[in-house]
DNA sequence: CTTCTTTGACTACAAATGTAATCATAATTT
DNA sequence: AAATTATGATTACATTTGTAGTCAAAGAAG
């Protein structure tokens, strides 16, 4: 078994949870409801049932603790991440993927060593980059293909 | 109004149904369907569904010819798949979308085109990038932060 | 003209999701 | 001990999504 199994579907109200318990490592209900309360018009029953379905998940673990429960991510929150951008990418044309990264890229703030590591990678990728990446959106080759 | 309204929510099942018309630039329900039918296991129906919801979305227009429709983009493709990535993207934790990013830089086939821009973006963001993006998982600064 | 077929319209239905109320029990406070 | 509060468990309910059946009208085929 790995030890991050990321299989789960963690939807987006349950990700701002994971998000949190991520970034505190471990928590009780208590403080994760008043931290999402905070960031949303969530009332504490919608926190909890969210809490609740990531347990039923396995997203979140449970150490009980007198009467209540300190949860734990079961999953790993960059893994996490990783899988939930590349599903994202590979269900659109491959033709286009590049052009989306770009304007993400653009878009979003990068720390200089994320920008680095990027510019690292991507040199790498260089030599061996294909001239081309060809739509996938039809069957097989069915004749008609993206516009360039 | 924007030519694009890049507003409607696609699904991952419309997402496909979208991508053949992407590719196509128009086309007619018997077209759609037996492209998907080869791709998928979906029966006919499933798929009318998905164009009807499409059309409801007003991600699909319709112009009837005779008795039929022949069904165009109402949304631009690239448009739609940036938006979903930047949306994706920005519901994550912002410290980590740098590493998230070279994880599927390192997965996906990019043709040497793409990463020379990526490459050219990249550098032109070096000199203005941060030192470091900080965790916004948690409301304003509750003490506690992604570890680094 | 009658029959088969194509195509769109309408209906179906379970699972997932967003959002929340209620309830029982354990803990705390008075 | 009684009243209050906190916490997990259970239930609720509309919407979206995945997946598909049924039906009627319009054409095509015989």
């Amino acid at each position: 078994m790995a030890t991050t199994e990321v299989t789960a579907t963690i939807s987006d109200a349950e990700w701002r949870v994971m998000r949190v318990v991520w970034t505190l490592k471990q928590a009780d209900s208590r403080t994760i409801i008043s931290l999402l309360e905070k960031q949303h018009d969530w009332k504490a029953p919608t926190i909890k049932t969210l809490i609740g379905r990531l347990v039923k998940k396995g997203a979140l673990g449970t150490t009980k603790q007198g009467r209540q429960y300190i949860y734990t991510p079961q999953i790993n929150e960059q893994a996490a991440m990783d899988a939930a951008l590349l599903t994202e990418l590979e269900q659109m044309c491959a033709m286009h993927r590049g052009t989306a990264l770009v304007h993400v890229v653009d878009q979003l703030d990068l720390s200089r060593g994320d920008v680095e590591t990027l510019i690292a990678h991507l040199e790498q990728k260089l030599p061996t980059a294909p001239a081309s990446v060809p739509c996938d959106c039809l069957p097989d080759d069915c004749e008609g293909s993206c516009d360039a």
